[in-house]
DNA sequence: CGGATACTTGAGGGTTGTCAAAATATGTGG
DNA sequence: CCACATATTTTGACAACCCTCAAGTATCCG
């Protein structure tokens, strides 16, 4: 990646974001590089934008991690998808108006709200930047397809080593993942069940046996692949869903 | 709806299914009555889109019902979503190069195909279509967030329910819908699993619990739902997330 | 009318959930 | 840097929702 090196940091993340999904010019580098960054701060376990909200701007995941989720009637929780930094969670209130979700912070975040006129007028006059965006929200909607399909017909493990090799393979593309194995995904066991539509016991359970197994491990927060095939082929894990220009491991 | 006389019964289809998501003036409305519809006849059980095909144009669904839908190792499939006259299911090749899924006919189907050259350049002049057309890859989105609960958090009977006041919503909204309550899926129920994540013999036992409680009726292809708030309320059906335009009935 | 497809029903089993509690890790204030 | 409160992980027993298998019935369509 050429990375224009006048960019501040923050929309330094943006870009390498963007620019792992289509090549960006400098020129588009430099027009990203122009936009408010409304910059605040999310303790752990609050909203960063709530179910029901009317957004006039975009945020910005700089640092932390985030996750998208609804609640049920009876207070069950469904999480539908994880961000890291550089993403853009709700992005897509950019033309759908009323959040059907919430963003909740996983741990603190720092976040940049970018304003929606400021994102509809590079729509406008950028082309490139705006198949990057629709683009963003593409991939966001194959990830929704694949969740599906793993909560419709496969197993629990095999949805638990999914998102695993997932996750991986998009802090691979932002240079999130330390190694070819490693990377921080910081969520309680509680939250995995909520993404996978299973208990915290069952979700202790098949991580327990994937372990056993010699497929990963865990220290914390921080998670690692130890045996890629092994994991990619008990998830049946096939990264095109993601779309990404540049080539991951081998295994992925 | 303000629907422009001039237009073919084709190209009316598509603005009308545009117009659900937003307003288009005559001018939009015309333009893209000037697109391209290389129309083709597709059987019953064929693919319109398969996996791993790279597009070169979008197909504009005008007669018939598709789904989208993968398959795993095993031969189970999954069905991502229901498509109906005026649908665009494949929307996303525009931006995403290779199909992650296929779109089946699941009746006899007639499509239109559109040249990914047209559609883009539309987006390059026409900022209200670009809206248009994102937003409905965005819907579905949005689709695929609420399957997802369902998937996740939801029973059986709550999911079967939800899939029902979803598509007649989705009827309603482009005037498929005959009356406040019925309305067509021509859809087996083992289809109806695939799509739910639920066995055959499972859908049998709890659309039959629904005819008992009075919700639905069900005459081969056609449906027709009972008691609309009842059924509403099983679901936990609240219909924001199709981000309509104009409203649906009271209980929806 | 006949074959195929779809729907229905019954019996039994398995993956996963619920409940409860113990063990371990984490974090904060003193 | 320890002590205690809290959050998280782990374990066990039992139950439930839903699946599989299998067979019978209804429906569609040429």
């Amino acid at each position: 990646m050429n990375l224009s090196p006048d960019l501040s940091p923050d929309h330094a993340r943006l870009v390498r974001k963007l620019d792992s999904l289509i090549e960006l010019p400098v020129e588009d580098q430099a027009a990203l590089g122009r936009l408010t960054l409304d910059v605040r701060d999310v303790a752990e376990n609050v909203d960063i934008t709530s179910e029901g909200d009317r957004p006039t701007s975009c945020c910005l995941l700089l640092e932390g991690y985030a996750c998208r989720y609804s609640l049920l009637q009876d207070g069950q929780r469904q999480i539908m998808s994880f961000h890291m930094s550089g993403d853009l969670p709700d992005l897509q209130s950019l033309h759908v108006k009323t959040m059907d979700h919430g963003i909740g912070a996983l741990t603190p975040c720092r976040v940049g709200f970018i304003p929606h006129g400021e994102l509809l007028e590079l729509t406008r006059t950028q082309p490139r930047i705006t198949a990057a965006l629709w683009k963003d929200t593409l991939v966001d909607a194959a990830i929704f397809r694949l969740w599906l399909k793993g909560m419709g017909r496969k197993t629990a493990k095999s949805r638990i080593a999914h998102l695993l090799c997932e996750v991986f393979a998009r802090a691979r593309a932002v240079d999130l993942a330390e190694d070819d194995h490693g990377f921080e995904l910081p969520v309680t066991q509680a939250e995995l069940g909520d993404a996978l539509g299973l208990s915290t016991v069952h979700v202790n359970r098949v991580l327990q046996e994937l372990r056993r197994d010699g497929l990963i491990a865990s220290h914390g927060k921080y998670w690692e692949i130890r045996n890629g095939p092994g994991l990619a082929a008990v998830a049946e894990f096939d990264p095109t869903y993601l779309h990404l220009r540049r080539p991951l491991p081998r295994w992925a």
